[in-house]
DNA sequence: TATATACTGGACCGAGCGTTTCAGAAACTG
DNA sequence: CAGTTTCTGAAACGCTCGGTCCAGTATATA
């Protein structure tokens, strides 16, 4: 009866994403969602109702597709010894490889974490709301990486852990050199504890 | 022979400095910047050539007046002891004035590094210098609580200050508490590393 | 094949942007 | 007090912004 959508909406939102990624919501202007979609304005607003409705979209997107595989293997119910390093180390990778979009621009969420679009305090909720997810999965990294440590000792290196990784994203875009370093010292501290632990016995 | 300046330019430079802070340099519009340094556009444009020259003098003076006031006693040729753990501890307590610029709007130029202006390679410079900067000072200031440790691990914590000391910035505006903690995780291992140094004796 | 449905392109909207311009007011200097 | 210089206010600039609208077209159903 009716004509099919002539598109893919996650192909749409997965280029209105990069576009987002890379300039920021306010950077990003619709004639520029227009050619990166490749839709016209008219199939945009019909779709998304705004271009807020499309950010959403885009960062829906991006916990789904880039955050949390990312994240899966900390959020396992049975986690791996080494995820937590695994982690750091394969953000490290993608800051390494400088033609990346993490590595050129970092995190769309802490991007818009220091943005004026967070004035807008359901945004600064699912920036807030990611930043717990994140925690939350280092923690259970950081718990199975070191199993005998104290409790106190656990939380502070997972908040140390989770900080890092934070500013290491916001670092990234104008000093990459010094983001690999700030995970190398997530990664070395981790280490350390670990080092430590087991001299003890 | 000539008439001289109406108004006071480190008064007009702080006011826009402000906005700047709280709206950032997309988000401060000319009427707004006309509205809070009280000078109307033709004056600024005279002095400053251009938003971005006021927003760079703006920037100077968040340097000049906020940031290395509370950096000095990280960067004299004789560091106490304790000032590392004092810079932390003078985080927090901005951060805690619920009122405060910090608090409201986290660093000036954190917010600026993940900006699109940061696309301009050269306030991408300043806030590169600005990390670099802060970094020195905390390495120095670890370098004075921890001087026994070892070189590896005074750097590896320095880092780690370094980087959450902007995770907690990063993080203000959205999650409050969540900086608290960042800054508090960074006091923990610095104090954490310095007990297990004298137990070592 | 006829029809109904909704997707689509493109013109258009008012508003706000950063910047330029210029005439006139202001006030130091000689 | 006259002259010169510079500051200042206001208006207008061209442009881009996010958003709306509608006629035309494509297509799945009956």
């Amino acid at each position: 009866m009716a004509r099919t959508q002539g598109f893919d909406r996650d192909v749409v939102v997965r280029a209105a994403r990069t576009l987002f990624w890379r300039a920021g919501f306010e950077g990003a202007s619709v004639p520029a969602l227009e050619e990166a979609t490749g839709l016209s304005r008219s199939s945009i607003y019909n779709t998304f109702g705004s271009k807020r409705g499309l950010f959403d979209a885009a960062v829906q997107s991006y916990l789904d597709e880039v955050i949390r595989p990312r994240l899966r293997p900390l959020k396992a119910d049975v986690v791996a010894p080494e995820a937590v390093l695994t982690y750091l180390d394969g953000l490290r990778e993608a800051f390494a490889r400088t033609d990346s979009m993490s590595a050129t621009s970092g995190c769309l969420l802490i991007n818009t974490a220091t943005a004026p679009v967070v004035h807008d305090g359901e945004v600064a909720r699912v920036v807030a709301d990611y930043r717990d997810e994140l925690r939350a999965a280092i923690g259970s990294g950081v718990a199975a990486y070191l199993d005998a440590a104290a409790p106190e000792e656990r939380e502070r290196l997972a908040d140390a852990a989770t900080g890092l990784s934070i500013a290491a994203f916001a670092l990234v875009r104008i000093a990459p050199a010094e983001a690999d370093r700030t995970l190398a010292a997530a990664r070395d501290l981790l280490t350390a504890a670990r080092d430590q632990a087991a001299r003890a016995y």
